[in-house]
DNA sequence: TTGATGACCAGCGATTTCTT
DNA sequence: AAGAAATCGCTGGTCATCAA
């Protein structure tokens, strides 16, 4: 497979959740006036769930917003319309706005499901931008040992061992800033396979520091305790910002990587996340090919771009035995993996899930599947393997962080726990 | 006018400390 | 022990600024 051609580059967009466009067109379908279609766009941000996090957690109804929350959802909402109507699902006239055929059709594809919706998105933001092509063509550019895989390592000072209350002078930064490229260095080498040395950005990304006056030259003196989150943000910023321009040559800054690794990871054709067993920070890695064709039946095309190559999501058939094998093998690996450091026979589902998504390079939406349709099996006694999923506690019932990753809807619900048994015998 | 960029901050949830 | 309050760490979203 020759690799294709690098595109021109992406644009910044302002939100992340692709329901917006459905959430707009549905809210146009009622007004046409835009004060009037603002509301019903409040209402409806809710409805779905659309959070201002990725977490999709909502406080207070839409009833009760304070001036500062009504600013920051017009503000998204201005950006939807913008989008909107580059993508000509609307038109604006005169002061109203309507629904135009290419906007029905996208809502009828919602109505179809959210695949089939996504991938209508998909084709219409690929036409325009690039994005995910430029993106995934990166990706595959990562690493010579590695290829697709991109690591984005984060540690803060609690994480490295260091107490807020020891980071008081110049000399605690240097501490903590050395610690962190020493570690940053070595998951370079074991994801990677990349010795490099990380002094001298270290030293730069101390000069800055020092040059904007948030610490001192000197060694012993203190720095204002209230400026202590804006330097070590400094440092989150400074090694996420070389990892991608330096490591991964991605040429836009962090802001647009995130808003379109996560759409993409909404259509199924990239898997980004922040929950990695074992690992610090973010991984993300390409759950599709881009190629002139294939022959695989485990690739599905759904866009074709210019130049003859064309976009292939990675979506193998659950119901293929090699397939299902090949699946249940991982998921017995991982889920050994993961009993390792947990006492209990139940383990997170969806922390077994990134197992496996990263070893068989497909989405959450195809794990799914395939879980769903070996656990069903697995219910009928016809597995050889034995698989217990129960709920735990479901993220809107828990403050618990660790539970802010949305759970597996298998079977027809939520679960979060997952149990296996190799022998059959019961659990 | 539009997009790129970096600084900033509200607010969330985790963690720690205080209180009963 | 358990709940309440205070503090901490971090993120997404907003905004000002600059360049084209």
């Amino acid at each position: 497979m020759k690799e294709s051609q690098t595109q021109k580059p992406s644009a910044v967009r302002k939100f992340y959740h692709l329901e917006y466009f459905y959430v707009l067109l549905k809210s146009l379908e009622k007004s046409s006036d835009k004060d009037q279609i603002f509301e019903i766009f409040k209402d409806l941000k809710q409805e779905y769930r659309l959070g201002e996090s990725k977490y999709r957690k909502l406080t207070s109804d839409s009833q009760n917003l304070s001036e500062r929350q009504i600013q920051k959802y017009r503000y998204t909402f201005e950006k939807v319309i913008s989008e909107s109507l580059e993508y000509d699902l609307i038109n604006h006239d005169g002061g109203k706005y309507q629904l135009t055929d290419k906007g029905r059709s996208l809502m009828e594809s919602y109505n179809q499901g959210f695949q089939t919706y996504t991938r209508s998105l998909c084709v219409l933001m690929e036409e325009k931008y690039n994005a995910f092509r430029y993106i995934i063509d990166r990706l595959y550019k990562s690493s010579r040992e590695n290829p697709g895989l991109l690591i984005l390592p984060l540690y803060s000072p609690l994480q490295l061992g260091f107490d807020k209350s020891e980071i008081k002078t110049t000399k605690d930064i240097k501490r903590y800033a050395e610690r962190l490229a020493k570690k940053l260095e070595q998951d370079l080498s074991t994801f990677l396979k990349e010795s490099r040395s990380l002094a001298l950005e270290n030293n730069k990304l101390l000069a800055s520091l020092v040059e904007e006056g948030l610490i001192s030259a000197d060694d012993s003196s203190e720095f204002s305790q209230n400026k202590y989150i804006a330097i070590i943000a400094k440092f989150r910023d400074f090694w996420r910002k070389f990892f991608l321009q330096e490591i991964y040559l991605y040429e836009y800054y962090y802001t647009s990587f995130e808003i379109w690794t996560y759409r993409a990871k909404q259509i199924g054709i990239i898997h980004s996340t922040e929950f990695y067993p074992h690992f610090n920070g973010k991984i993300v890695y390409p759950t599709s090919v881009i190629v002139r064709n294939t022959d695989s039946k485990d690739f599905k095309k759904i866009y074709t771009y210019k130049d003859g190559y064309s976009l292939y999501i990675h979506e193998p058939e659950p119901d293929i035995e090699a397939n299902e094998n090949l699946f249940i093998d991982y998921l017995v690996n991982a889920y050994f993996d993961l009993r390792r450091t947990n006492r209990s026979y139940f383990i997170s589902l969806p922390a077994l899930r990134e197992l496996v998504c990263y070893k068989l390079k497909i989405s959450e939406y195809v794990f799914k599947q395939f879980l769903d349709s070996v656990y069903l099996k697995n219910l009928t006694g016809n597995l050889k393997i034995k698989i217990s999923l129960e709920v735990d506690r479901l993220p809107e019932e828990t403050k618990a962080m660790y539970l802010k990753q949305e759970p597996v809807m298998v079977d027809g619900r939520y679960r979060n726990i997952i149990a296996i048994d190799v022998s059959r015998g019961g659990i």
